[in-house]
DNA sequence: TGCCAGGCCCTCTTTAGGGCCTT
């Protein structure tokens, strides 16, 4: 015990941008305990709208599939009971908080959880990746995936490995007996040159 | 029909521009 409890979430979209009116189609999530998964959680959503040929190529996810899926707000509740009160974790938070918190509004709801972003922390944890795109982490550190890329649970999994297993690295590089969530958003802030004294004197404070 | 974002981060920087990430 000692560890936080964090849901790993990951958004498949009609677009990039809920401003400009795209929504959210699915939504895959996996609770991690103890550095751990724990539960999941996974639905497609009817958004109202249909996808563009481009996302249905993309996601995989087609117009037909959308047509019987629950709409968006139905799912939008079941997801806000899922995260509970646990710290969010996405790939590129930005993105995947902007369209949670444009959801919860449309359903007059708030976002209570922080986030924190595994491509800011992986860009200070491995400068030398060829790429700090999802896919080409998961290559970069071995992680084991099903295949599947851009479907929401899978790519929640994925990113889930990829959070893992930075924090059990740098419990192992740096003697970190524990790595707090609000670490891993320190690290996402820290310019790179002061990660490795930061986490050196992490090591120290907690001997 | 046509339109289409935002934040990070580097550099030939700060009176800016452009690539990388997310769909």
């Amino acid at each position: 015990m000692g560890d936080y409890g964090v849901v790993v979430l990951d958004f498949e979209t009609t677009g990039l941008s809920p401003l400009s009116g795209d929504r959210v189609i699915e939504v895959g999530a996996v609770l991690v305990e103890n550095n751990v998964v724990t539960d999941r959680f996974q639905s497609l959503m009817n958004p109202g709208m249909r996808v563009s040929r481009f996302i249905e190529e993309y996601t995989g996810i087609s117009n037909e599939m959308l047509r019987d899926a629950p709409p968006v707000g139905d799912v939008m509740q079941r997801l806000t009971a899922f995260l509970d009160r646990h710290h969010l974790v996405a790939h590129n938070a930005s993105f995947d908080q902007r369209f949670l918190d444009a959801e919860l509004s449309r359903l007059q709801l708030r976002r209570k959880a922080e986030f924190a972003c595994s491509l800011l922390v992986a860009r200070r944890l491995y400068p030398e990746a060829p790429s700090h795109s999802l896919g080409a982490l998961v290559n970069y550190r071995k992680l084991k995936t099903d295949g599947v890329f851009h479907r929401a649970l899978a790519d929640a999994e994925m990113t889930a490995g990829l959070w893992t297993a930075m924090i059990r690295e740098l419990k192992s590089d740096y003697r970190l007996k524990r790595v707090p969530f609000a670490v891993m958003q320190r690290l996402m802030k820290l310019p790179k040159r002061n990660v490795p004294d930061y986490l050196r004197k992490l090591a120290d404070e907690q001997d």
